[in-house]
DNA sequence: CCACTTTGGCAACAGCGTTTCCGAAGCGCA
DNA sequence: TGCGCTTCGGAAACGCTGTTGCCAAAGTGG
């Protein structure tokens, strides 16, 4: 795939196509977009591992080709036997799973206030943790510093090798294509600073950038969880202002310049109160306004009302609750979201969106950043990532990458 | 691939993984998504042509693999030459553009009181159309013999062979997986009724079913426009109800139930005035009422403030009204509906999402409808269409299909 | 007329999943 | 314990994909 011409318009009269939307395919990106199937299979297995003939029947090759995939991925060391079925009457079925310290990813969650980071396994699950005051309003230099040493007070050495790449989750907006901030609410001397680069430069590792809402949802739909692999929900995150994140068809959806998601500025009350966004009757406007007189219910019903118009409009299998405020008084925002939908799903076809409070607390965005580098190996999310510094060069093949060929982790030359 | 089980739930406890999201794919499958892809430009490229070079450049394949595609799609009939380009110093290069008739496909449009059907070339333009009153509300073997009806009236002989097949457009909600109606407003007898496979047994002809705010979509998705390949945009349908299309990054989004574009019930004025549905201060009452009124100016801002929300919601990229109010007095509607973007453009980056009308007036559904035959070809959309009947046997391949090995249309022979 | 550029076909090739065949490893019954 | 049966999974040959390397064809420009 040719990347992204520097040249701004290149002549553009006669005989400039615009690139394919999806791009075209080849042997290595067949090889990779499979093994990345098998690969989510076996994650979504979790310890449970599978089969060789589930994997095949799952994903609709022959049993051969799973086989032969197997194999690559075994040599890889990214995946290995771990026992076997019982049989059914002929010899029984070896079960495979992820290696858990194959690769590992860093998550990095820059909020307003706090910093978080978080090391990850293959399968997902958070190794090491590390949290701290934080303030994104510092001048840049002190606030890069911060990130690093954020990510170096994590335990490189734990996992052997270095990590795949660090993904960061911040408020937006922000531009997740190019790694560079927009005016992040509050923050104006953010606008424009390409966050990405330089924190790649700094570590020396592969960053991928995007919103906290989005990681957040990415880390909820990569979730251990099984049976969800083309299910659509929103992530609706309340703290101080009111986000979404939006997981369709099982894929993260965020629009073409990361601007999907702005969920608290839609307007529910026509001529509203003023909201700082300048518009009346925004849904985080009102929303806060309920929260700040304390009134728990009335901000869920008001949070319940944008919900169901979003179910409505995507078609949504569930609806996940988080943030801090959410988090302060789970049962409450649960309930009241719930009683909207519910009144929704009697009015229509009797099938109630059902309602959840995010698990994983205050680590959820920062595992969820982490996703953003382990997703690709996975097939759920297109690289982005542009490999910098030192580490895994920019000899990246087609669309999916290649997991089984990925080879050994770099070694640690620390 | 292993087609969907019709076994309900094979045991279940152990070894049932989740099918996977994405289906694998094999040889086939990558050689008619590349082929897809190219028939894809082509038909984007229009009248104009497209030579190799470019086909490799916007697709990432070699020139030679690009030249072995067109020489299969050009044995199967679907593309010709069309002159060459001017030199630039060395050989020109040969163009290529779609064979008009190498193809064709039925649109058919059912409306509460009119049913409009069209024939529809492989670029996607209308050859024959034919409008005739009548009665969603009539009984089912009346809806079934008027619709026959109209796609009989269509000229089957002026493109040579059978038609690929008939897309279907009525009001929602539906499935457009199994091509079942569920409670149609206003029309309760038709909730459960297989309309597809009644309509496929009836023509011997594959039919596709959905919504058809998203044909409409789909057809604008699919003009012989250009650049818009990933582009995201949201068609407005305002009639007798309020709904919506979605394309997102270039693809239909129906969600999984098709319950997608359910947009004429989003809340904009909290504990407002009682809604059809049930609901209070929904969209479609406010907008009606004002249109009722004579408002047309209070019924566009209503419907801006509706289309602001889903901008920032999706990051849609344009806006595009339809129906028969806003075809009533276009000038009004779009003026409004941009102020009302245009201010939200004012509030955050500047960058106002554009708003048209769509073109097509009175046929754009029905041909949107055609389209759902179509796109298949192009790698647009899935199949989802399950051949009955006479003509084109259950032989399809993988994902995508393969347009190259589709063979010559098959002969007519009635 | 001749270098030079560019297009595009031919042939050999590596590598994908598929097909076919068969040994390995378990169960159940005699 | 032995044997038939079932199921898993490896080995090898295969068809077909896009890729690579080479070269003829078809233009431009001096």
């Amino acid at each position: 795939m040719t990347p992204a011409s520097p040249d701004p318009a290149p002549v553009a009269s006669l005989g400039s196509l615009p690139a394919a939307s999806p791009a075209a395919a080849n042997l290595p990106s067949l090889r990779g977009h499979n093994a990345a199937l098998v690969l989510d299979l076996l994650r979504a297995a979790g310890g449970a591992g599978a089969s060789r003939p589930e994997l095949a029947e799952a994903t609709g090759l022959t049993p051969q080709a799973v086989s032969k995939i197997t194999a690559r991925l075994r040599e890889a060391g990214l995946v290995a036997q771990a026992g076997r079925r019982p049989s059914t009457g002929g010899k029984p079925r070896t079960l495979w799973r992820l290696v858990r310290d194959a690769r590992h990813a860093v998550g990095l969650h820059l909020d307003r206030d706090e910093i978080t980071s978080v090391l990850v396994d293959l399968p997902g699950g958070v190794v090491a943790a590390h949290r701290a005051p934080f303030d994104l309003g510092a001048p840049r230099e002190a606030v890069l510093d911060a990130a690093a040493g954020a990510v170096r007070a994590l335990p490189a050495g734990a996992g052997r090798g270095r990590p795949l790449g660090v993904g960061v989750a911040c408020p937006g907006p922000l531009d997740h294509r190019t790694g560079v901030l927009r005016r992040v609410t509050g923050f104006p001397h953010w606008d424009g600073h390409p966050l990405r680069e330089a924190l790649s430069r700094r570590l020396g590792l592969p960053v991928a950038l995007d919103k906290d809402t989005n990681a957040a949802a990415l880390g909820l739909a990569l979730r251990g969880g099984q049976g969800d692999g083309g299910a659509s929900f929103a992530y609706l995150h309340l703290g101080t202002g009111l986000g979404a994140g939006l997981v369709l068809e099982g894929a993260l959806y965020r629009g073409t310049r990361t601007g999907a998601g702005e969920f608290g500025h839609q307007v529910v009350l026509l001529d509203g109160p003023e909201c700082g966004c300048g518009d009346r009757g925004c849904l985080e406007a009102l929303c806060l306004a309920a929260v700040a007189r304390g009134d728990a219910a009335e901000a869920a019903r008001v949070l319940g009302t944008g919900a169901a118009g979003l179910a409505g409009l995507l078609d949504i299998d569930r609806v996940v609750l988080g943030g801090r405020t959410v988090l302060a008084d789970p049962e409450a925002y649960s309930a009241g979201v719930q009683r909207v939908l519910a009144a929704r799903a009697a009015r229509t076809d009797g099938r109630a969106v059902p309602v959840s409070v995010a698990p994983g607390g205050v680590r959820l965005v920062a595992r969820g950043a982490a996703h953003l580098v382990l997703a690709p190996l996975f097939g759920r999310l297109e690289p982005g990532t542009r490999p910098q510094g030192p580490g895994r060069g920019g000899a990246g093949g087609g669309p999916g990458g290649d997991p089984g060929k990925a080879g050994p982790p770099p070694a640690d030359s620390g």
